[in-house]
RNA sequence: GUGGUUGUAGCUCAGUUGGUUAGAGCAUCAGAUUGUGGUUCUGAGGGUCGCCGGUUCGAACCCGGUCAUCCACCCCA
């Protein structure tokens, strides 16, 4: 056999028939429970004009989204141009002329695209969900791959913190439904932004939410070391230290940070913000939320309550998050619709679930039923009562040749289908089939008129 | 982008200081077994040792490069 030498693009997967099965399932749960929050579908092309997403993600970001090479660079006649171009890439600039199109980097500022575009159609508030995979250049490791899929939910033109309260629930359902243990953490950039403002001016917010992001990973003397070499005082790590230094429940975190960055502006709001949401929980089966103010989030168009899902009990990063943005379409002219929204991490719910054995047993079963081919009679007999399944919904199969029952049975032990039917010459002579539950080994008689009334559940 | 790990049969992995024809378990296929599988036994197929080059009388093993993988950092879902 000659050994193909095929292969994928780095960080890229096909999935086989079970893994999509399992797939599948999460994709219909959140589609579900979105469509039950009163969420409507949205799609979008796979590439963007890249100056839709330059600059949107950070000077990180930007090195990660995946440029596609214009067509016609080979056009003889144009040859000074793409020469002149090419010069500009090696520079580090973007230019056109080599490249204008990008595949997509996420689902939120697609969606500010179109709403921006589509503004006058759309009555707000608007909220969509989307499922669809996007790209990025990122070196693969664990739980992190260059082809993956997000499902968001983004309510835009409302400031109302009702939604907060609505998308934290709506976290909490799913993974409830999934039986995914969390923790949906909750923080404010206002706070963060108070944080900054006492400790050396608002434009250090990025090098401080940098750096205390890190803390439960390098701990507290390097978070300081880090502070330092970005050119805080003494006295500004100092109120950082006591800022992380924060504990207890959740109560107990906010009263302290009231008594830290209450007396500022961002900082009373952020908090009464935080108090709003937190508040609505009470008459409710409460989510399991944990305000966390070390939390940062990297992407800086988020301005109010900023969210982070983390599963429990396996070694993963997060597995959603989202936030509030006051002008997200701003970016594309249409300043003053105000958003916030949340998203799923698919591929890396799917691994902390197969590392938890999470998923359902009958996650995995395609066809219900199979029938035994036992020989030419028996097979057209059986082929006929398969139709008569089908007809009624039961999901069915019959064995494509006459061969022993040994490869008959391991045919549906590997393909999982519980039930085999039975019909050789003697069933076939009383009118009747067996009925065997590969499950339990049980098998019984039944008669060929109530077949299609057996439950093949 | 930086650093490290690993790469041998479909899968998981052995393989001595470099030495004849590279092994095992599982899986697959066939038979023992003509209508009740999963157990057991027997047999068979399946490898350019990731790829390219170098050192050597001789390379799965040493060296260089390259590709892929996994892990950590950066960042992130």
């Amino acid at each position: 056999m000659a050994k193909p030498t095929v292969s994928l693009p780095q960080g890229t997967r096909d999935f086989g028939p079970d893994t999509v099965r399992k797939r599948q399932y999460i994709f219909s749960t959140i589609r579900s429970v979105f469509e039950l929050y009163g969420f409507q579908p949205l799609e979008t092309p796979a590439m963007e004009n890249l100056e839709t997403l330059m600059g949107k993600y950070g000077e990180e970001g930007d090195k990660l989204i995946f440029k596609i090479l214009n067509n016609g660079v080979d056009n003889k006649n144009k040859e000074q141009l793409f020469r002149d171009g090419f010069e500009k890439i090696l520079q580090g600039k973007n230019t056109k002329d080599i490249t204008e199109r990008a595949l997509r980097y996420d689902l939120t500022i697609p969606f500010a695209r179109y709403v921006a575009m589509n503004q006058g159609q759309l009555s707000f508030p608007f909220k969509r969900y989307q499922i669809q995979p996007v790209w990025r250049a990122d070196k693969p490791q664990r739980g992190r791959y260059r082809e993956f899929y997000q499902c968001d939910a983004d309510v835009v033109g409302s400031t109302s913190l009702l939604n907060e309260v609505e998308l934290t629930i709506l976290y909490a359902e799913t993974f409830k439904r999934l039986g995914v243990p969390v923790e949906i953490k909750l923080n404010n950039r206002k706070i963060l932004a108070a944080l900054a403002e006492v400790c050396g001016g608002v434009e250090k917010m990025i090098d401080i939410t940098v750096a205390i992001d890190k803390l439960d990973k390098i701990g507290i003397e390097k978070v300081e070391g880090e502070l330092e070499q970005r050119g805080l005082d003494a006295d500004q790590i100092a109120t950082i230290r006591k800022y992380l230094q924060v504990t207890g429940s959740n109560e107990e975190r906010i009263g302290q940070i009231k008594a830290l960055l209450g007396s500022t502006t961002s900082g009373a709001a952020g908090i009464s913000e935080l108090e709003f949401i937190l508040g609505y929980f009470d008459q409710l089966d409460r989510p399991p939320v944990a305000v966390d103010f070390t939390l940062a989030r990297g992407l800086n168009y988020y301005t109010g309550t900023i969210f982070e899902v983390k599963a429990l009990g396996a070694n993963m990063g997060s597995i959603g998050g989202g936030g509030r943005y006051d002008d997200l379409t701003g970016l594309f002219g249409v300043p003053g619709i105000p958003g916030v929204g949340i998203s799923f991490g698919v591929d890396r719910i799917y691994d902390v679930m197969d590392e938890l054995n999470l998923f359902p047993p009958d996650v995995q079963v395609g066809s219900q039923a199979l029938f035994f081919n036992l020989g030419d009679a028996e097979g057209r007999k059986a082929f006929s009562l398969l139709q008569h399944l089908r007809n009624a919904g039961v999901r069915a199969e019959l064995f494509h040749e006459n061969t022993k029952f040994d490869k008959q049975f391991k045919y549906a032990e590997k393909k999982n289908i519980p039930f085999v039917i039975i019909i050789g010459s003697k069933e076939l002579a009383e009118n009747n089939c067996v009925i065997k539950d590969l499950r339990t080994g049980e098998q019984k008689s039944v008669s060929l008129d109530e077949l299609v009334n057996f439950s093949f559940l």
